[in-house]
DNA sequence: GCAAAAGATTCATATATACGAATATTCCAT
DNA sequence: ATGGAATATTCGTATATATGAATCTTTTGC
């Protein structure tokens, strides 16, 4: 009905369309990290991470907790998880049917 | 760990970033329809719509059926639909967070 | 076999997004 | 208060995505 629902719901899910915001998510998901440790994992810029960082931050998917000069990035809301999982089961179904159409070919 | 997961899982979420899209889906909820329907209920001109419907049917979104010259559409997976409605409680949870800060503000 | 209806595809353009490089900010130790 | 470490921001550019307009394809009825 209201189109803006679908604007916003877009505007969430795009959020998880960053292979790079994926995997910083998957490197959060046993624990608290800090910016450089997920630098150092992701091996990617340290700016990069920043970046991802901030859009996770805006839209409340992690949270943040300062040490000294360091920062603790946390998953803010299990339910993104749980959404990140239905899709990962979504595109492990998508790529079995895929393998089906192969073996079709044969 | 591999990266190519995550490109893929990204892939796969750039499916649901488009509002109109996302209003298909809405609108398959409740069963099946034809191009037309769509076209009419969403208030978007046919093409775009049929642009659309092509990248759910390439993703294994949704399913065809052919009765005449009218093709129905359906989901394909009730996964997908679960997947969206968490994806929409953390929007939820979002607007409420705003909520929250706009009254702190107050 | 032709016209009309339903749906799909192609193309050009506008807009959004991601990236690295450079720069800035914040906090702590001395 | 100064330097260094950790993190954040800005900016220009490259790339991806969405859209409408026009065109093509498929199916049915006559």
């Amino acid at each position: 009905m209201d189109k803006r629902i679908f604007e916003m719901h877009a505007e969430i899910c795009k959020i998880f369309t960053n292979p790079r915001r994926l995997e910083i998510i998957s490197l959060l998901r046993d624990g608290e990290k800090t910016v450089n440790e997920l630098t150092e994992l992701a091996g990617v810029p340290q700016a990069n991470v920043s970046q991802h960082l901030t859009v996770l931050r805006q839209n409340n998917v992690v949270t943040t907790r300062r040490e000294g000069t360091n920062i603790y990035y946390n998953i803010a809301n299990p339910k993104i998880l749980q959404a990140c999982d239905l899709m990962k089961e979504v595109l492990l179904e998508k790529l079995t049917e895929n393998e089906k159409l192969v073996k079709r070919m044969l």
